[in-house]
DNA sequence: GAAACGTGGCC
DNA sequence: TGGCCAAGTTT
């Protein structure tokens, strides 16, 4: 072992909280960046290592797009929606000539639609500046759907500069690394000075990426692999021995429930009567059956005047679904109508269904309804 | 600064 | 099964 390593272990000893000296920094940094060069993952948006000293570099338009897709959503579920996208659009100006329509279909399913929303918004917005990304956090942050984590990242990823980059794994990561006793949310000053310190001059974009790998593939959650992790030494939530505490969090607020009713017109042919959300709020933007407001009492005597339109509706069966902040619970009528479409509204056809921008509470409704009526019809 | 904003997987 | 969690941003 290396003197300079006694050194430090002998500091994380002494302080119970992790060495944050500048050696000590370097030193995980360059053990952090050796992990990633052996155990980093292959990912669709993702160059190999080392990308810039080799005089390549990754396109922003990819970072940037798997950036937005990863707030808040696993990578196992963008990897689809990220193939589809640049399959459809390969550059920011195709994106750019899209219609909205066109992209919020593309997003159904993928959840959090204002981020739809803003991805087009910045596309139309860099395809009209010659559809060139700025090249720094403040210039990025500028833009529609980039906040804080996301311009660190880009500026990181795709232009290799020395930013701090900071997201749910990193959180973790450097909660354990300096057992970090303070809850979550209050932490978050305190994690940002620690990530500033540990980012290298040499490779920041890998080193980025290798903090959230390890965060995703060894730092997880739940059982942590600490016995492959290339900081285990220096980790002071190992010293202590239980890195799962970390990071410390405030207990949460249980969800509201909220009741309504959902109503699937079906008209002779199969086609299925639909509406347009408002482009704010809740599931913005995405097409839905009529319902009722979802707060409203559901009872026999109240189902009559809560349809949109008389019709013979039938109870079909109830669907559940979580959002982030409530629970909601969706009685479902069916019924048969004629052609006339009410104001606001359009038929969508069989075959079309799964097309359509349908947020998947949606899906469940219109499949409570009829069932196999949302999935993608196979050519035989 | 708190609340709004989706969805799927895991145990 | 229900709570937790995931590469956060906007208002």
């Amino acid at each position: 072992m290396a003197p300079q390593d006694q050194t430090r272990k002998a500091a994380a000893k002494n302080t119970g909280t992790g060495d944050t000296s500048e050696a000590g920094s370097r030193h995980i940094a360059a053990r952090l960046l050796a992990w990633y060069d052996a155990h980093h993952r292959d990912l669709p948006w993702r160059v190999t290592p080392g990308a810039f000293a080799r005089g390549t570099r990754p396109a922003p338009y990819r970072i940037w797009l798997s950036e937005v897709m990863l707030q808040q959503t696993t990578v196992e579920a963008v990897k689809a929606y990220f193939r589809t996208f640049v399959e459809k659009w390969p550059t920011v100006e195709a994106l750019a000539a899209a219609p909205t329509e066109d992209v919020m279909k593309a997003w159904a399913g993928l959840g959090y639609y204002s981020r739809a929303r803003n991805l087009k918004a910045c596309a139309d917005l860099l395809a009209r500046r010659g559809g060139r990304f700025p090249d720094t956090e403040a210039g990025l942050k500028e833009l529609p759907g980039i906040g804080v984590y996301t311009a660190a990242a880009i500026a990181a990823i795709a232009f290799d500069r020395p930013a701090a980059v900071v997201d749910g794994n990193v959180e973790r990561v450097i909660s354990r690394l300096y057992s970090i006793e303070t809850p979550l949310s209050e932490a978050k000053p305190e994690i940002r000075a620690l990530v500033e310190k540990l980012v290298p001059q040499e490779r920041p974009g890998d080193f980025a990426q290798a903090m959230m790998d390890l965060g995703a593939t060894i730092c997880t959650p739940r059982r942590p692999r600490c016995m492959l992790c290339p900081v285990c030494e220096d980790c002071s939530a190992v010293l202590l021995g239980n890195p799962e505490r970390f990071p410390v969090r405030l207990p949460k607020n249980d969800k509201p429930l909220r009741r309504g009713a959902a109503f699937v017109a079906e008209r002779e042919d199969g086609a299925i009567l639909l509406r347009k959300r408002p482009d704010k709020g809740l599931l913005g933007g995405m097409t839905e059956v009529p319902t009722t407001a979802w707060t409203a009492r559901i009872d026999g005597a109240t189902t009559q005047d809560a349809a949109p339109f008389a019709a013979d509706w039938r109870r079909a069966g109830r669907i559940g679904h979580v959002f982030t902040h409530f629970a909601l619970e969706l009685e479902v009528f069916h019924a048969h109508i004629e052609d006339d479409v009410p104001e606001g509204h359009f038929w969508s056809l069989a075959h079309e269904i799964s097309g359509e921008a349908l947020p998947t509470v949606m899906k469940k409704v219109i499949e409570a309804a009829i069932p196999g009526a949302t999935k993608k019809l196979r050519p035989h």
